[in-house]
DNA sequence: GTGGTCACG
DNA sequence: ACGTACGTGACCACT
């Protein structure tokens, strides 16, 4: 028989502290669940036992079997967040058919000690999984132990550990006995250290031997009078290093065997935690529903056994409400208790430019598919993904299996491929009423419905690429790249891969010796902000600098924009609309939303980008909508003047601050006064404000200090904000989007203060996401209805871009301005600078 | 797949 | 004692 005997706490500690904190909707803490049962598979797998144990500690602090346990006392408790979830792995593995092993007094590492004994002693195989080097010393000729680090597993053999040691498994009470163990409170020999400890075990094999011999050995006098003054300590580590091999638990090995998993339990269990992948790999379905409404079950088990008609004309004309599905060339539709199935063209944009009011999942993909056709689609009511969004920002994806079982309503996995058509019923249903008493209708059908055919339009239309002058801007790059390169091979005195931050940091700081600044966790940090600071140094630093700006904008930009042209000689990225936790848009293959401009050299990749023959770009971006967003939703007065003056608003701030008159601010006051405003919508700290200005932490708290003193209702509607995220665990935006933020109840104060900051910052840009995806909406509309030759085809957050009909660009120019001035009404104007060119680069003005 | 770096708002 | 501002996506090296 074989016994996988696994060292639980040990294995749920490196779980946790290897994943960064995941949580269910409900805010329950699932990271450590999550990735024990990853590391349990993955063993069991390779191991292939028989028989499992799983072992946790469990000690009471009045029982004391042996000192151990008043030693271990002091150490640090588990934090809430783990907590919570141990009695929850307990709980699966218990359901899985997996025997949990706890002995009162005892801790997880002694019923290892006594299972391992107990296959040892009757030849039969064990192999023991821990994170706990103390754990080697029960390996023998039958017990293996899987060592967890955070790369890899090391199998320890009795061969390995030698290797490894250089003495037997066993001897590993001894090492420990010398040279202590500060995490448990080992004491070992004062002064004795790993390498002496080490070396003397291999020479006497046990610290009974080496305190016969050592008096007379040529031992230095140092080493003599430690070990002679750390004798007792030695004798008591020995014994609170050895593993207890006979606790009081059930040593019946056949009672460990694996049983039978309870699946349906299993999978209740999982789909309340949401640990969908899981469910996958342990082949099980999430739990069924008692969430859909008794009459849809009822419409739905009848679709289920009608038969699938082919849709026709007819059928079109009389559809009022239904759900569909379009994949892969075939709609399906399901309408009361009929499905009908099509995968004709014409039938399928007839049936989307239908009255019928429409359900879906993924309907952007629908509306570019009837787009490209010269259909439309007409009357969208839901969009599962969307609903799913909104409802939970942060999930990874928005699937409709995955939304039935975080939602409860039924997945009909049975039925192949009308299984997502028939569940999507039910699962609109509980979205819609979800949404509603989240108070987010308005938002659903005002804002994220409508945005979707704008943002399909957008994807569809595309922007013209001027492939030449690309193709030559990247020829210009190599050759500044290949003699650039070259330069550093000569300072470096030999060639290397400077694109490597590792090998780049071997030539700097310690081939060339320059002083390194910051390291991060894999070695020297090479970025540019350390870099920046070694210019002086050495030529070559300027050269790397340079290097990586061509090589950034050659790669990134010319390689990855020419390889994604389209035939049509334009570039149609993806809008995503369920990506981003604060509710923007992001822009992907490729991504359109990071087009360079800030350097001259960079901002010439947007000569490229240009008006189709005949036309013309407009571009308006709104100025700090950012902080005129804070400042009407907190109401500050001062705040709120300063953008209605029409003040250049960080000279303003500037003035405010340093407490003078406007004309006497110098640009210095300006650029400080700047980061101050930008720290202030980010969620202000002083050690960052300082470094970003480059003055003391002291100078950095002062200026914020000033300026909350200055704009106070900032100061209390950030107070306020981050205590009503502390009570409900979300915060929204002024159009009732929903962040949740489970850091805040995190008891590690950075993720913490992490929390606060997201809190103070989502309101404000998702505000400012809303508005501009409000203004994206009547902008298409307007230009629709006044039929003008004009298009929207892009958004970068805060900037909207129109390709134009030159004859109507000065028409549109003055639509676009007046949309998005006039999106909402605010306590401070909305600032728009618009301006028109043939290029995106002259477009920006 | 992860980490480092860097492009944007 | 530790690490440090919000939100993204792409590319490269390395495991």
């Amino acid at each position: 028989m074989k016994l996988l005997a696994i060292d639980g706490n040990s294995i749920l500690n490196r779980a946790f502290y290897g994943i960064k904190l995941l949580t269910n909707k409900k805010g329950q803490f699932t990271n450590a669940i999550f990735g024990f049962m990853n590391i349990y598979l993955r063993n069991t797998e390779d191991v292939k036992p028989d028989a499992v144990a799983v072992a946790f500690d469990l000690r009471t602090p009045t029982f004391r079997h042996k000192a151990v346990s008043y030693y271990k006392a002091n150490r640090k408790g588990m934090p809430p967040e783990l907590a919570e979830q141990l009695p929850k792995v307990k709980e699966l593995l218990t359901l899985m058919g997996v025997k949990v092993v706890e002995c009162e007094g005892y801790e997880a590492d002694d019923v290892l000690g006594t299972l391992s004994k107990l296959c040892s002693d009757s030849g039969n195989e064990c192999y023991v999984l821990t994170g706990d080097r103390d754990s080697l010393q029960l390996i023998d000729d039958k017990v293996t132990v899987i060592l967890a680090t955070n790369k890899e597993n090391i199998c320890y053999t009795p061969e390995r550990f030698k290797e490894d040691y250089g003495f037997e498994p066993i001897k590993l009470i001894d090492l420990k006995a010398l040279m202590g163990d500060s995490s448990d409170n080992i004491p070992g020999v004062a002064g004795i250290g790993e390498k002496t400890a080490s070396a003397l075990i291999k020479e006497y094999g046990c610290i009974e031997a080496l305190y016969e011999k050592y008096e007379e050995s040529s031992l230095t006098k140092g080493v003599k009078a430690k070990l002679a003054a750390g004798a007792e300590s030695a004798k008591e580590s020995k014994w609170l290093a050895t593993i207890v091999r006979d606790a009081p638990i059930d040593k019946e090995l056949g009672d460990y065997r694996l049983g039978e998993p309870d699946k349906a339990a299993i999978g209740r269990m999982l789909t309340e935690l949401e640990m969908f992948k899981l469910l996958d790999k342990l082949g099980i379905n999430a739990a069924e529903s008692t969430n859909s409404a008794p009459e849809a079950r009822a419409e739905e088990a009848e679709a289920i056994n009608a038969e699938v008609s082919a849709l026709t004309e007819d059928i079109i004309k009389g559809l009022d409400q239904c759900e569909y599905l379009f994949r892969e060339g075939k709609l399906s539709v399901r309408s009361g208790s009929s499905v009908y199935e099509t995968e004709d063209e014409k039938l399928i944009l007839a049936f989307f430019s239908s009255d019928c009011g429409k359900s879906t999942d993924d309907a952007k993909a629908h509306y570019r598919w009837a787009m490209s056709r010269g259909g439309e689609l007409k009357n969208l009511r839901n969009d599962a993904s969307i609903c799913g969004y909104l409802l939970n920002t942060s999930a990874s994806d928005y699937a409709v299996d995955k939304l039935c079982a975080e939602y409860g309503t039924h997945y009909y996995s049975e039925n192949g491929e009308l299984a997502e058509l028939l569940s999507l019923h039910g699962l609109i249903g509980k979205l819609r009423a979800e949404i509603e008493s989240e108070g987010m209708t308005e938002l659903l059908e005002k804002v994220e419905l409508p945005l979707t055919e704008v943002l399909a339009s957008m994807e569809d239309s595309g922007i013209l690429i001027d492939r030449k002058g690309v193709e030559d801007f990247g020829v210009y790059l190599s050759e500044m790249i290949e003699e650039t390169q070259q330069m550093i091979y000569d300072e470096a005195g030999h060639e290397f891969n400077i694109s490597s931050p590792k090998q780049l940091g071997t030539v700097l700081f310690e081939e060339m010796g320059l002083p390194a600044k910051k390291k991060t966790k894999s070695g020297y940090s090479t970025n540019a902000e350390v870099l920046e600071e070694l210019r002086n140094y050495a030529p070559i630093v300027d050269n790397v600098l340079k290097y990586r700006q061509y090589t950034k904008l050659n790669s990134t930009y010319v390689a990855g924009l020419l390889d994604k042209t389209a035939p049509d000689g334009r570039i149609h990225t993806w809008f995503r609309q369920t990506e981003t936790r604060t509710g923007r848009i992001s822009s992907t293959e490729p991504n359109m939303q990071n087009i360079p401009v800030r350097t001259e050299l960079g901002a010439q990749m947007r000569k490229f980008f240009t008006a189709d023959e005949g036309k013309v770009l407009i571009d308006a971006d709104y100025s700090q909508i950012e902080l005129r967003v804070m400042a009407h939703l907190c109401g500050d007065e001062n705040m709120a003047e300063a953008f209605n003056s029409g003040e250049d608003i960080h000279a303003s701030t500037a003035a405010q601050v340093f407490d003078m008159p406007l004309f006497m601010v110098t640009p210095e006051m300006r650029s400080a006064a700047k980061a101050v405003n930008f720290g202030i919508i980010y969620g202000i700290g002083a050690f960052s404000l300082a470094k970003d200005i480059g003055t003391s932490v002291q100078k950095a708290k002062k200026y914020i200090a000033d300026y909350l003193a200055k704009y106070p209702k900032v100061n209390s509607f950030m107070e306020t904000t981050v205590d009503n995220a502390f009570r409900d665990g979300y915060v929204t935006t002024m159009f009732g989007r929903k962040r949740r933020i489970p850091e805040l109840s995190s008891s590690n104060k950075m993720l913490q203060a992490a929390g606060k900051r997201i809190a103070m910052n989502t309101p404000v840009q998702g505000t400012a996401a809303d508005l501009i995806k409000i203004a994206m909406i009547n902008v298409y509309n307007r230009l629709k209805a006044e039929k003008l030759n004009a298009k929207l085809i892009l958004q970068v957050h805060d900037e909207l871009i129109i390709e134009s009909d030159i004859a109507c660009a000065d028409r549109c120019a003055e639509l676009l301005r007046e949309e998005m001035q006039g999106v909402y009404d605010m306590r401070v104007p909305l600032a728009v600078d618009v301006h028109q060119g043939k290029s995106w680069y002259d477009a920006k003005g």
